[in-house]
DNA sequence: CATTTTCCTGCATGGTCATTCAAGATAATG
DNA sequence: CATTATCTTGAATGACCATGCAGGAAAATG
């Protein structure tokens, strides 16, 4: 395995890097499973032995790209993790959100629920991490509907926690359908309607 | 294969089903990428030459699966395919299903999940399938609120398309987000909340 | 320039995969 | 009972899979 001593050559830091991309590219449209490391390395323009010797084995190519991608996704949050924002603004950017992943990053949601369906089962290898971070969101959601029905600025009679995953649940619907159907789900418009109706309705 | 011309066997049939059940539950489980022929046919009691000489080939035994699910969705169905229930009804029923799921039919659902995320992208085997269906879908629900709302019993200033796609996406991504966290995520209970704010939105 | 580390390849290995085939076992038919 | 169709098996095949290894190329270091 590279790196752990001695110098990083930039010549490998972009191999890593065509590597990983590759597979993330791969990963998103057959899943884990249904890719090989020689297709990967192909799209990289190496051979697996190069893969193998830069990541150590497939896992370990798997997890880079898993870290990779969560960097991407924090980078475009673009808003720090600990902000406590009001609903209007929170249901903005969820639309924002699904506006920017339409227009130009339908790879990475691809990557997020192909893996996902990959690891249902408990014992799948990165069932735990998905699983986690479902929770991390709707605790997340959560706090932000608890927040809002202690201010005032929404109705309190609704469990947040219920709220929380139902908010989550058609984030994730939302991306599952347009994945498989783009001609004929609007991401946005979707995103729009609902997040219009749950503001509507918290307000009453 | 089988069945073509002649008599159909009783010992034939029944070991066709187990090698269906065995399928599901397999397919359910590591999706079909994940599943070997040996490992159904060693659940189902058999060798996987059995299996090919039953089904012909792997795909023509995913084909199988997927006409069993079918058939065994439209039983729990209990309703005509050309009812025309109002909103209430619908909602009500969307509601029970789930419970029903939750209580008794992990196992389709996670075959409908997993297959589905399996075949996300256009050029996979059951892409057409999976994709037309969730059109179908989501044309019921179109015909729904359309009916609804021509007849006054919900508001009229909705996109009916949209609230079709909103309601598709939220209840697939409910049993996502169950499948994946049945400890937390209380599959019931979510709908339950969602279906009522729907109701209330849509009376307003 | 010599040495050391990093990078990469060609080849080999053992594993799993779906599928084929020949042949035997079981059941239905006349 | 004899024939015919159905069912099932065991062994073999070729394709792909992830990974290991030995040696060589490229780059950095002194």
């Amino acid at each position: 395995m590279a790196g752990v001593k001695g110098q990083v050559q930039k010549r490998g830091v972009a191999r890593r890097r065509a590597m990983v991309d590759a597979a993330i590219k791969l990963f998103a449209q057959q899943g884990v499973r249904g890719t090989g490391v020689a297709a990967i390395a192909e799209r990289a323009g190496a051979t697996p032995s190069a893969l193998i010797h830069h990541f150590g084995s497939k896992d370990g190519l798997v997890q880079a790209v898993l870290e990779e991608a969560d960097r991407r996704a924090l980078e475009r949050l673009s808003v720090p993790p600990d902000a406590e924002p009001t609903l209007d603004q929170a249901f903005d950017w969820f639309v924002r959100d699904a506006e920017h992943t339409a227009a130009t990053e339908r790879e990475l949601a691809a990557l997020h629920t192909t893996l996902t369906a990959e690891n249902l089962e408990p014992g799948a290898a990165l069932h735990t991490w998905f699983r986690d971070r479902g929770r991390a969101l709707r605790a997340h959601l959560n706090a932000l509907f608890t927040r809002a029905a202690a201010d005032g600025s929404a109705r309190a009679d609704l469990d947040p926690a219920v709220l929380a995953t139902e908010v989550a649940a058609f984030i994730e619907g939302a991306h599952l359908l347009w994945l498989l159907d783009p001609d004929e789900v609007d991401l946005t418009a979707v995103h729009r309607g609902y997040f219009a109706g749950l503001a509507e309705r918290l307000r009453t």
